[in-house]
DNA sequence: ATTAGGATCTTCT
DNA sequence: GAAGATCCTAATG
């Protein structure tokens, strides 16, 4: 991650990371994505944030140094991964949701088998881990040094003038706060859904 | 095109 | 024990 993003608020730094690209090398391949839309996640003030309670086990490497990325399973079955922004301490990142394939799109593809076009192989923060082959065992690890498994490199490309800000997707808490950012007119950027709470299981009346 | 429900399990209350 | 920073499929208009 570009050392120019380091120690800077999440909802800073946001806006800046669309259009960097995201690496992942694994054992097998290499896939990368251009950032199309992520959400700032700020912490101690932020009341959706998964480190706004304090430090737990699961949200552990937000609250270390910035550059490092925390990645979470979620719904029993998928991954998010966020940048870590701020010092230790100061618990605030950004949500990778979306991304255009720019390298290893076979092998995207091949990890995406569900996906009916190219554009919904990495729309949506599960569907580009999968895409990325994101896991657990990229939790905590250094987004900056060459070489890294994992890299996000900055980008030549100016989306100044076409960045948009609007809610977050998914949340129950702080719906209000404008801290989802994407590219305007991007094809690859998620589709926005309010929060629903699942219903839970209808309870069979007991007979009587 | 839109909606409703299911999958599946970790985390925190 | 309940909800969750989600995605997919099937059913319906």
């Amino acid at each position: 991650m570009p050392r120019e993003f380091y120690d800077r608020p999440a909802i800073e730094v946001a806006p800046e990371l669309l259009g960097c690209v995201l690496w992942h090398q694994s054992s097998d391949g290499l896939v990368a994505v251009e950032l199309t839309e992520v959400e700032a996640y700020m912490g101690a003030i932020d009341s959706a944030s998964h480190s706004y309670r304090g430090q737990t086990r699961r949200n552990a490497v937000m609250f270390g140094p910035p550059g490092h990325a925390y990645v979470y399973f979620t719904y029993g079955m998928h991954f998010c991964v966020n940048l870590v922004c701020q010092p230790a301490g100061i618990a605030t990142a950004v949500l990778l949701r979306a991304g255009r394939i720019v390298a290893g799109e076979e092998l995207a593809r091949s990890r995406r088998p569900s996906s009916r076009r190219d554009t919904d192989l990495a729309s949506g923060p599960a569907r580009l881990c999968q895409a990325l082959g994101i896991d657990m065992a990229q939790n905590g690890v250094d987004v900056c040094p060459v070489g890294s498994e994992l890299l996000v490199t900055s980008t030549t490309d100016s989306y100044d003038n076409k960045i948009c800000q609007g809610p977050r997707v998914g949340i129950s808490s702080a719906t209000d706060l404008p801290w989802r950012y994407w590219i305007d007119g991007d094809p690859t950027v998620s589709a926005y859904r309010a929060h629903v709470p699942r219903r839970r299981k209808p309870v069979t009346p007991s007979p009587r």
